[in-house]
RNA sequence: GGUCCCGUGGUAGAGUGGCUAUACAGAGCUCUGCAAAAGCUCGUACAUCGGUUCAAAUCCGGUCGGGACCUCCA
C-alpha cells in the first residue's frame, strides 16, 4: 500500500517515493542523554517507532532506522563535570578527566534510555544504527572544513560559525520554519551564547574549547582549533556518512524544525552540496499533562519511571499515546491512561478468545466450516490500514480495529476464519505493538486459593448458597476473583 | 512584539457543509442462585456572538479561553 505522510517542507500529505529501491532511509533525532527521557520525548519516540513500523508492515519496505545519539553538549559538559552535584554512583568515579566523564555521564543515561524505550515497545533490532555524535567527530570536521571552503562559515575567535547571510546568496533559509527576523522577540535569549558570531542568526558549527572542558584536535585552514562540535552538525554529518544524502524521512519534534532541523539542512547543502538532506520531514506535536505543557514547576512531569511507579504498564502509555494522531497535541491524564489500558485489554481478550477457537480450545464451541457462519467483516481492517497507510493515522486505524472487533461473533466462528482473523490482527499488531498472540497463559494461582475455589464449587453444587459466598468473600479478600462458568470456574487476580 | 495552532459528550479522541466515529467511564437490559465476566441497548457533544447557506461542529468574521514556536527544548 502508498503510505502518505504530512511533510514539513511541503506542508502538504504527500505519497511517499522511495529514493532508492531496496529500502527508505530514516534519520530520527534522538536524545540527549544528560538526564532520564520523559513521557513527552517517549511520545516522538514512539511515533517514529511506528513510522518506521507502518512503512514495513503496511507500505511492504525495508526501513533502514537511524537514530543518534547527542552524548556531547553543553548540558552535558555542565552535569558531567568533576564535582557536578547531579554524578550518580552508578556511573562510577569521577575523575579529572573531562573526556572520561562525559563518556561514563553520558553512557549512564544512554543504557537508562535504551531500557525505557525498549520498555515502550521498540525493538533495538530494528535500528540500522544508533551512532554517538563523538564517534562521528572527524566527519563532521570534514564538513565543517567543506563549508568554510565554501564561504558559507567562518572563523572567529576559535569557534566556527555558519554565515546564515552568505547561504542565503545562493540558497533557501527558512525551508522548513518561516522565521521572521524582523520580529526577533527582544530577551535575553538570543545573547546566551557566550561565544562570538557575527550575526544572530549565525549559528555555531565548532565550539572554541573552554577551560576544564573535554575537547577534540581540530585543524582548519592552517588552524588549531581545538574544540567541539556545534549541536546541528552531527546529525548532518552522521546521516550523510550512514545513509547516504538524500534521505527519505527524517523525523522530530515539532520544536525541533526550528533552529535544529533548518540548519541540518542548511550544512547538508552548504556542506556537501546536495540540493536536500531529506525527502521528508515530519514532526510529532508535544504531549502535555493536564492541558498544560510539562515542567518540574507545575509538578506535571514525568518520566516512565514515576509512571512504572504508580504501577502503570509501560505498553499501556504506549497505546494511549497511539490513541492521538502524531500531529495533535496529546493530552495525558491519568484517567485517559485508565481508559487505554481498559481498551487495549479489551482487543487482547478477543485475541485470546480468537486463538481459543483456532485452535479448538473455546468453551464457547467451534463451528464446523460448513454450517453456515457469518463471515469477518473484513473490510473494517481494510479501513484501518488505510488509515494507518493515510499519514499514520493510529487513532482512526484503532476506531477500525475496535468496530471489527465489536461485529466479530466469538461463538460464531469456525477454526478457519479465527486463523484467518489471527493472521490479520497479527500485521497490525506489527504496528502497534501492543497485543501478545502467546495463548492465554494461566497465571499461577496460589495452592491455598485453588483449594477454597474447589470447597466452593462443590458447596455451589450443593446449592449452599451461604457457604458458597462465603467462600468467594474470603477468595476476594486475599486478591482473588471466581468467575462461574456452566461446567466450571476461573480465578484471576483481582485488578 | 511577531508567527501559528487549538477549543467536540464525564474523560480521551476522530470527524471539515447534510449520513452511528471509536474507546473508557456511566445508566438500563439479557445471562447468572446472587455475583463476576460477556453480550445488547442508551445518552441527542461540538467555547461564545454574529454572518454565508436550503443546510454549519464543519466555511467567514468578532469575542473569550488554552497552547506552541520565535537560536541549542521531543
Amino acid at each position: 500500500m502508498i503510505i502518505k505522510l504530512y511533510n514539513t517542507l511541503t506542508r502538504e500529505v504527500e505519497p511517499l517515493t522511495p529514493l532508492r529501491k531496496e529500502y527508505v532511509a530514516m534519520y530520527s533525532c534522538g536524545p540527549t542523554v544528560y538526564n532520564y527521557v520523559h513521557i513527552g520525548n517517549l511520545r516522538a519516540f514512539v511515533m517514529t517507532d511506528v513510522i518506521q513500523r507502518v512503512l514495513k508492515a503496511i507500505g511492504g519496505y525495508n526501513v533502514r532506522w537511524v537514530m543518534n545519539i547527542t552524548d556531547i553538549d553543553d548540558k552535558i559538559i555542565h552535569d558531567s563535570a568533576a564535582g557536578s552535584n547531579v554524578w550518580q554512583e552508578e556511573m562510577g568515579a569521577s575523575s579529572s578527566d573531562a573526556k572520561q566523564n562525559l563518556r561514563a555521564f553520558t553512557r549512564f543515561y544512554e543504557d537508562e534510555f535504551l531500557k525505557d524505550i525498549v520498555s515502550v515497545g521498540l525493538d533495538i533490532n530494528h535500528f540500522y544504527k544508533m551512532p554517538r555524535a563523538t564517534e562521528y567527530i572527524g566527519e563532521m570536521q570534514e564538513l565543517i572544513r567543506a563549508i568554510v571552503k565554501n564561504k558559507f562559515a567562518y572563523i572567529s575567535d576559535g569557534s566556527v560559525y555558519f554565515d546564515v547571510t552568505a547561504y542565503e546568496k545562493s540558497y533557501a533559509y527558512g525551508r522548513l520554519f518561516q522565521i521572521d527576523r524582523e520580529n526577533f522577540r527582544e530577551g535575553v535569549r538570543i545573547d546566551a551564547d557566550e561565544y562570538d558570531r557575527e550575526n544572530v542568526s549565525d549559528f555555531a558549527l565548532w565550539k572554541g574549547k573552554k577551560p576544564g572542558e573535554p575537547f577534540w584536535e581540530f585543524e582548519i585552514e592552517g588552524q588549531q582549533l581545538p574544540g567541539r562540535p556545534g549541536w546541528h552538525i552531527e546529525c548532518s554529518a552522521m546521516s550523510h556518512a550512514i545513509l547516504g544524502l538524500p534521505i527519505d524521512i527524517h523525523t522530530g519534534g515539532v520544536d525541533l524544525r526550528f533552529p535544529h532541523h533548518e540548519d541540518e539542512l542548511a550544512q547538508c547543502c552548504g556542506g556537501y552540496g546536495v540540493s536536500d538532506q531529506s525527502s521528508f520531514w515530519v514532526h510529532n506535536e508535544h504531549l502535555e499533562v493536564e492541558g498544560k505543557k510539562m515542567s518540574k514547576s507545575l509538578g506535571n512531569f514525568f518520566t516512565l519511571r514515576d509512571l512504572i511507579k504508580l504501577g502503570i504498564d509501560p505498553i499501556d502509555l504506549r497505546f494511549a499515546l497511539l490513541l492521538a494522531h502524531y500531529r495533535s497535541k496529546l493530552n495525558f491524564t491519568f484517567e485517559s491512561l485508565k481508559a487505554a489500558a481498559a481498551s487495549r485489554k479489551r482487543i487482547q481478550e478477543f485475541i485470546w478468545d480468537v486463538i481459543s477457537v483456532s485452535n479448538g480450545t473455546s468453551t464457547d464451541g467451534v463451528k464446523n466450516e460448513s454450517e453456515s457462519v457469518s463471515a469477518p467483516s473484513f473490510q473494517y481492517l481494510k479501513k484501518a490500514a488505510e488509515a494507518l497507510a493515510d499519514d499514520i493515522h493510529t487513532p482512526r486505524a484503532l476506531a477500525e480495529l475496535n468496530t471489527f472487533v465489536g461485529s466479530v461473533s466469538i461463538g460464531e466462528l469456525s477454526a478457519q476464519s479465527a486463523s484467518a482473523i489471527l493472521s490479520e490482527m497479527k500485521i497490525f499488531n506489527e504496528v502497534f505493538g501492543v497485543w501478545t498472540f502467546s495463548p492465554h497463559s494461566a497465571i499461577e494461582v496460589p495452592t491455598e486459593i485453588v483449594l477454597l475455589a474447589e470447597k466452593r464449587w462443590e458447596a455451589r453444587k450443593m446449592k449452599n448458597w451461604s457457604e458458597s459466598d462465603r467462600l468467594r468473600d474470603e477468595i476476594a479478600n486475599r486478591g482473588w476473583t471466581v468467575m462461574d462458568g456452566k461446567d466450571s470456574y476461573e480465578l484471576e487476580p483481582r485488578q
